[in-house]
RNA sequence: CGGGGUGUAGCGCAGUCCGGUUAGCGCACCUGCUUUGGGAGCAGGGGGUCCUAGGUUCGAAUCCUAGUACCCCGACCA
């Protein structure tokens, strides 16, 4: 069994592998049998729904509500802004019927007298739906802003899938916008992607590098998309959330206009926002190890768990007596406990199942402690163990989440700036780019040398970051592959 | 859509080249006893349209043909 486990978990270096044994040991997901998605399981959705949580309550502090829009989008609306379409059109899925029939040879058929007049898609993204609807619910100034959220489900067919990172089916919020000037919205894109950027390092323990994508790489009828750049243990980007700048362009598409104070008519200005159940991914292979996941105790479903160790009944009941006022003192400071006192498993095998779980904190007591007045602490992040007295064990126990919280952002922070690197010339970045990383780079800003580059290196340019890493990053240079002058450093990576 | 691979018990696989008893192994599962401080031991037990359809044959998991599903690597993308 070890041996097996053994095997499992030394693949980390493949991430898929690694996603479809220990993720699903670790009973977070598995695959459905629909192409390319996945089931999430309690655990890994108990996950997903603290993130929702924290992440709606980020979103209703910037005056924003919840709302809902149909699944499925008449063809029609996918075709009125040009770009959008050119960049989801090769991945909708679509409805062409509404009835199947009986069919002696198999079973059932699509009646093919039931063929829709116009097709139906199953969302992409809501963009086009929601806009055709805000058509009908702004008229005047005084209608501004809107700022709506769904939660809900997508779609996009996607040549290859992969387990949390890019599902067929995925689950996310999308956040829609529209506003009376430019610079309102504007800000409004600008200030969700620091709402994300703060979700991603003080909830998730997980460093992200901000800024906005080049034109190149922007969302599909946006003018300006700002993203999250996560990197991962194994030295690959990840785009961990988005956020649009759209300019007027859904407006004029749906032509959504306005009555302005000076009695004018005007189009509406628009943002659009969102995250994923990729989060998960960029959860689990930021801070992960070869024993499974590590959460992060802000996020974790289950913060502490509690093993006692005994042979007889009366054993675990003494043993309750003391762990049990321990156990509601903690729930009472809103932390989540599981005590677990299962007879019909064994100890060691419950110490490996929480810790392929990612518990942040275990507590283990056995008839030794209770008779020294102590207990055994493991704290996951380094799994190191300690015999503490039993005394103040809550207040301890309070300490180490946080200790744990600040320490995998630390680990985290420390591999990711390990990645980073300034590099001058293209032969240089041609070698390091192999090493996985983050590379600052000078870039001449055009899509032909961006391209370029991708097209030998498989490296884009993850954002051009709002802050700089150094001072250094923010003076001129030159294009490293056509030696034309160049602003500063932009962030080059191969990603998921 | 191109290249490669795999479909045999819930999971992981052997058997296929070279057709031949009742299709096998590990894990998991069930029952009992002993155990319980790092994935327990022993004994017994249950579970299979061998991906589908057709063909060759006295006989097919094994050979042939077609189909299909999934995985990996590319192109595409959050």
């Amino acid at each position: 069994m070890a041996k097996e486990l053994n095997k499992m978990t030394k693949r980390q270096d493949d991430y898929s592998k690694w996603y479809n044994d220990l993720v699903v040991n670790a009973d977070l997901a598995e695959q459905s049998a629909v192409r390319g998605c996945m089931v999430i399981k309690p655990y890994g959705y108990a996950i997903w729904e603290k993130m929702q949580r924290v992440l709606d309550d980020m979103f209703k502090q910037q005056g924003v509500q919840n709302a809902y829009f149909p699944l499925l989008i008449p063809k029609s609306y996918l075709c009125r802004e040009a770009e959008h379409v050119e960049g989801f059109a090769k991945e909708c899925a679509v409805v062409t019927h509404y009835r199947l029939k009986a069919d002696a040879e198999k079973g059932v058929v699509v009646d093919p007298e039931a063929r829709l007049e116009e097709e139906l898609i199953v969302r992409p993204t809501s963009e086009t739906i929601i806009w055709s609807t805000y058509k009908n619910w702004i008229t005047s100034h005084r209608d501004l802003p809107i700022l709506c959220n769904q939660w809900c489900n997508v779609m996009r067919w996607e040549m290859r899938t992969r387990m949390f990172l890019r599902t067929s089916e995925f689950l996310w919020q999308e956040g829609h916008t529209a506003h009376a000037t430019k610079e309102e919205a504007g800000e409004m894109a600008m200030k969700m992607i620091n709402v994300y950027g703060n979700f991603a390092e003080k909830w998730m323990a997980v460093p992200v590098i901000k800024g906005p994508k080049s034109p190149n790489e922007r969302f599909a009828g946006a003018l300006d998309t700002f993203t999250i750049e996560a990197m991962m243990q194994d030295g690959k980007a990840l785009q961990a959330g988005t956020s649009h700048f759209l300019g007027q362009n859904f407006a004029k598409a749906f032509d959504v206009m306005f009555t302005n104070k000076e009695n004018k008519q005007e189009y509406v200005w628009a943002t659009s926002w969102g995250v994923s159940t990729r989060l998960m991914g960029a959860l689990i292979m930021t801070h992960s190890d070869d024993n499974g996941l590590v959460l992060p105790p802000k996020l974790a479903p289950i913060q502490v768990v509690i093993v006692p160790i005994y042979n007889k009944p009366d054993q675990l009941a003494a043993l309750t007596e003391r762990i049990q006022p321990w156990v509601d003192a903690l729930r009472e400071k809103g932390i989540s406990v599981k005590y677990d006192d299962a007879d019909n498993k064994r100890p060691g095998f419950k110490f490996s199942e929480y810790e392929l779980k990612g518990i942040p904190v275990r507590i283990a007591m056995g008839a030794r402690d209770l008779e020294n007045g102590t207990l055994e602490l493991v704290r996951r992040d380094t799994l190191e163990k300690t015999t503490v007295p039993q005394e103040g064990i809550v207040e301890r126990v309070v300490a180490l989440l946080d200790e744990i919280q600040d320490n995998i952002f630390a680990k985290a922070k420390a591999m990711r700036d390990g990645y980073i690197r300034r590099v001058d010339t293209w032969d240089q970045f041609k070698e390091e780019i192999e090493k996985g990383g983050f590379l600052l780079c000078h870039w001449d800003g055009t899509t032909e040398t961006e391209e370029y580059i991708k097209a030998e290196t498989k490296a884009t340019i993850r954002c051009i970051p709002f802050e700089a890493h150094d001072p250094e990053d923010l003076k001129p240079g030159v294009d490293m592959v056509t030696g034309k002058p160049s602003a500063r450093r932009v962030l080059f990576a191969r990603s998921y």
